[in-house]
DNA sequence: TGAATTTGTAACACAACCAGTCACAATAAG
DNA sequence: CTTATTGTGACTGGTTGTGTTACAAATTCA
């Protein structure tokens, strides 16, 4: 569920700490070979992320990915929104009810639905609150 | 995803309406009808409720089941609690790496999970601010 | 005691989804 | 033109989720 933000995160984070030592894109290739997944699954998440605004990537040789901004610009909140879109929280939705409670079932769902958006929300302002250079401070600090 | 949990507050709202305007247990057959879901997944989604001390069943003729708290006393918290143990957030657990980049990588996973863990606790701290009485109340103001 | 009703649970089928692989077209550099 | 790289579609294997069937266990009531 969250392995694919983990992921984006990570990539993200190599790319900036690549960019920052060598000044050049980062391949597919090395990005799947550094997080032990195939570099077509590590594509499909380039791709999210572009759509996002969040990198660009270019073919041929040199080729690869670099951020679009710098990492304080760059938080988990448009990481997930960049990765999670489609299965965000799915609204509760219609079912096949019987007659008999169908009214009050519809207005359950939709109250349902307003209470989960408040609590994603509150899930996502948490995210926000992490930067990417953050995380790269933390790790950096860390690791040493 | 969410599709249990909303299945289990529909359960615990229709458990609390009969009660309250008939007193006697509900069969899981009843529910099943009313939700357009099969008796066995009722059944499976009331078990969880029980383990987490929110209902008791009674087997046998003029059994079902019953609540144990006040609906006042029964937030959306605890419901997801019961119903989402297992899958909450797996951390980002621990992959297969190459060599290069493992002591980053596991740094990453340790501080993401962190953040995740706190984004979630948002998410929960929202939910407890509904509880069932209150969207009772709400439904029947909605519906008349 | 015995029949009827209801929960608890195991076994299984089926669809949906996900991750990965392969293949190959498109693009760009030298 | 060759090579490196991204973009993308098709397919596969595994996992998961949902529903069904079947039956055992418990309980009520006649």
């Amino acid at each position: 569920m969250n392995q694919n933000l983990t992921l984006a995160v990570h990539i993200l984070g190599t790319i900036a700490y690549v960019e920052h030592h060598e000044q050049r894109p980062v391949t597919s290739g090395e990005l799947a070979r550094c997080m032990g997944a195939s570099s077509v699954v590590v594509r499909r998440i380039l791709l999210k992320l572009q759509q996002a605004g969040l990198l660009t990537s270019k073919r041929g040789p040199s080729g690869g990915s670099s951020l679009l901004r710098k990492p304080q610009d760059i938080n988990l909140r448009q990481v997930w929104e960049a990765v999670m879109v489609e299965d965000a929280l799915r609204p509760a939705g219609p079912r096949p009810e019987r007659p008999d409670c169908e009214a009050v079932s519809v207005v359950i769902r939709d109250y349902l639905d307003g209470v989960y958006a408040q609590a994603q929300c509150a899930f996502l302002s948490q995210l926000e609150h992490t930067s990417l250079q953050k995380m790269i401070d933390h790790i950096t600090t860390e690791v040493t």
